[in-house]
RNA sequence: GCGCCAGUAGCUCAGCUGGAUAGAGCAACGGACUUCUAAUCCGUAGGCCGGGGGUUCGAAUCCCUCCUGGCGCGCCA
């Protein structure tokens, strides 16, 4: 609408021989950050000054005095600054939009702007040979938030763990287990120099013991390493989900690495590349010709020379299947250190046919973790890690998802957990979920006096007019944009600041303006302006998992 | 050596598809509770946006280069 405005104005004056210019610029109507710029602003005079061989604020000038002010609900037009052109708009125009978000009701929020289309979140995947540490924690809350807002803004979202129950790991794992085992009964055998160190294995062959006793003492070497893994791996599993599910991550599917061996879906991959002619044979291994799909990427191997496939050779097949299920987006969330696995997995997708851009991969930096100040090198093999278990008994649930969600993937994580222990009250979330409770807090207090709102009470908008409820207004208009910005842009960190900074204006009008002891007209206005606002501070937090409570 | 990410206030970080006086929280200092929750609010102070060059009317943002830190670089995952 103001584009428009600005179009006929700039048609008005080429007409009136006031400006000279061949075409129209891309008219873009901006919000500026600053309040005392306007309601909108647009650069477009600035854009235009070289073609129109003017000063950008001469063409600003002609551009506000032509602009159909009469016809809109644009209250004033000025220019400023090196020749921005500023839009004020009346109050009403807030109110109104105010209005319709009401009408909107518990939708409000949501969009359709991904049209239902099939998106896959595939985040954490931690091996189940040790316990969830910060890493994973970090994944975790990243990758769930971003299903979270795909949701809002109208994709089909579904989130994935892959199980990594096959490959190298998992015979180490094997390994540890028998030894853990062996020794649990008192023998004195050797713990193997590349196993897991985690107590948590000890303890879990511990446990066996009591419950079992040496009834695998005995057994063959070969089954008595699969009955011992079996048996870990499904206990470890049900850990994990469960620490998961502590942490506000519900999965939708878990799907396992070896059902992919098992179904031969690996050896069909490799067949179906070598048909086509995507594979190298060299020192008796099998390599996947990378430098054919673009870039200068090296030749990988897919089946070592003892015909074992690698896991690239898996995680090739584990994604064909995912595309196979029928997503039309599939994203993965991986750890910093894995990055030169995403041109080589693109790459493979592109040997399969299909559109490289439609695997997705967040690279998140490494959480360094700190002791006293010291660099603890974190390592599942020699056990010193702080796990997500410890991170949410110490901290918090809430306080931890939320910490981890703020912050951008991009940026590298320093974490001492003593640390965050004693500045977990100082945390921003309590400053967001405080809001949520103050809110909630008046709306009971206003039910004792019997007043009440919701979607269809008629009220008069026209009486928020205090400067802190129309920022109010503005912030609460612009949370279906911001869900659709962070979840296309894939950076979850965004609707973090956004809840903040919508408490942060929640606490300043909850100092200026009163919602109760009000002449009742405004009262219920403002009444319906925390109703509101209640509703998306909750929405927003559930998308991270974190709770909005009612009391603090 | 090559590649990816980062370097912004004392600390932790936003801002980066170029825009107006670079923001927030914590820490520091000074104020505000007989009224809907002070886990709050208001104010003060704090900055060669790692260095240098370039593009532009305009650069924290884009390009080049250097420095620093993290991560990675063919039979691990």
């Amino acid at each position: 609408m103001l584009a428009q405005g600005v179009r006929i104005a700039l048609e008005k004056a080429k007409d009136d021989d006031k400006l000279d210019f061949d075409a129209l610029p891309d008219i873009v109507i901006e919000v500026p950050r600053e309040e005392k710029y306007g309601d909108f602003a647009t650069n477009a005079a600035m854009q235009m000054a070289r073609a129109a061989r003017k000063n950008p604020r001469e063409i600003a000038q002609i551009i506000a005095d032509y602009f159909p002010t009469h016809s809109t609900s644009v209250d004033s037009v000025e220019i400023a600054g090196p020749g921005f052109i500023n839009f004020h708009l009346k109050d009403t125009w807030l109110t109104e939009i105010f209005a319709k978000i009401v009408t909107e009701g518990e939708q409000f929020g949501n969009s359709s702007f991904g049209e239902g289309k099939k998106v896959q979140v595939e985040f954490v995947s931690a091996n189940p040979t040790g316990e969830l540490h910060m890493g994973n924690a970090r994944g975790a809350a990243i990758g769930d938030t971003l299903a979270g807002l795909l949701q809002l803004a109208g994709y089909q979202v579904e989130r994935e763990f892959y199980i990594n129950d096959a490959g190298n790991q998992i015979e180490k794992f094997a390994n540890s287990l028998e030894a853990r085992y062996l020794q649990a009964l008192g023998e004195d055998v050797p713990f193997p120099e590349d196993g897991y160190h985690g107590e948590d294995i000890t303890k879990l062959m511990a446990s066996l013991v009591e419950k079992e006793g040496d009834k695998y003492q005995k057994m063959e070497g070969s089954l008595r390493r699969e009955l011992l893994t079996s048996y870990a791996l499904k206990i470890k599993l049900s850990d994990i989900r469960s620490v998961l599910s502590s942490f506000a991550v519900e999965y939708d599917c878990w799907f396992s690495e070896q059902s992919l061996h098992d179904s031969g879906a690996v050896e069909i991959i490799v067949k179906r590349l070598q048909e086509e002619g995507w594979l190298l044979e060299k020192e008796g291994a099998l390599w996947l010709d990378c430098s054919r799909f673009g870039s200068d990427e090296k030749p990988e191997v897919l089946v070592r020379s003892n015909g074992v496939p690698t896991y690239y050779a898996a995680d090739i097949a584990y994604h064909d299947n995912k595309f196979k299920r029928g997503f039309d987006t599939v994203i993965n969330v991986w750890g910093a250190d894995h990055h030169g696995h995403v041109a080589r997995m693109q790459g493979a997708m592109e040997a399969l046919g299909y559109d490289r851009n439609r695997l997705e991969v967040i690279l998140m930096q490494l959480v360094r973790l700190y002791r006293g100040g010291e660099i603890v090198k974190m390592s599942k093999r020699t056990g010193t890690y702080v796990t997500l278990n410890e991170l949410i008994e110490e901290v918090g649930k809430d306080a931890a998802r939320f910490f981890f969600v703020a912050r951008s993937a991009d940026s590298q994580m320093d974490f001492d957990l003593d640390l965050a222990v004693t500045q977990s009250s100082d945390n921003p979330v309590y400053y967001v979920q405080y809001a949520h409770a103050r809110i909630c807090s008046i709306l009971a207090a206003a039910a004792g006096e019997g007043l009440s709102v919701d979607e269809n009470t008629k009220i008069n908008y026209d009486c928020l007019t205090h400067e802190s409820e129309l920022q109010l207004i503005r912030k609460l208009a612009d949370f279906p944009d911001e869900v659709v910005k962070a979840a296309v842009a894939r950076e979850p960190h965004h609707i973090a600041a956004y809840v903040l900074d919508l408490a942060g204006l929640f606490h300043n009008f909850y100092s200026h303006c009163r919602v109760l002891g009000v002449d009742k007209e405004l009262s219920l206005a403002r009444l319906q302006l925390i109703t509101v606002l209640a509703r998306v501070i909750k929405k927003a937090l559930a998308a991270m998992g974190v709770s909005a409570p009612q009391k603090m």
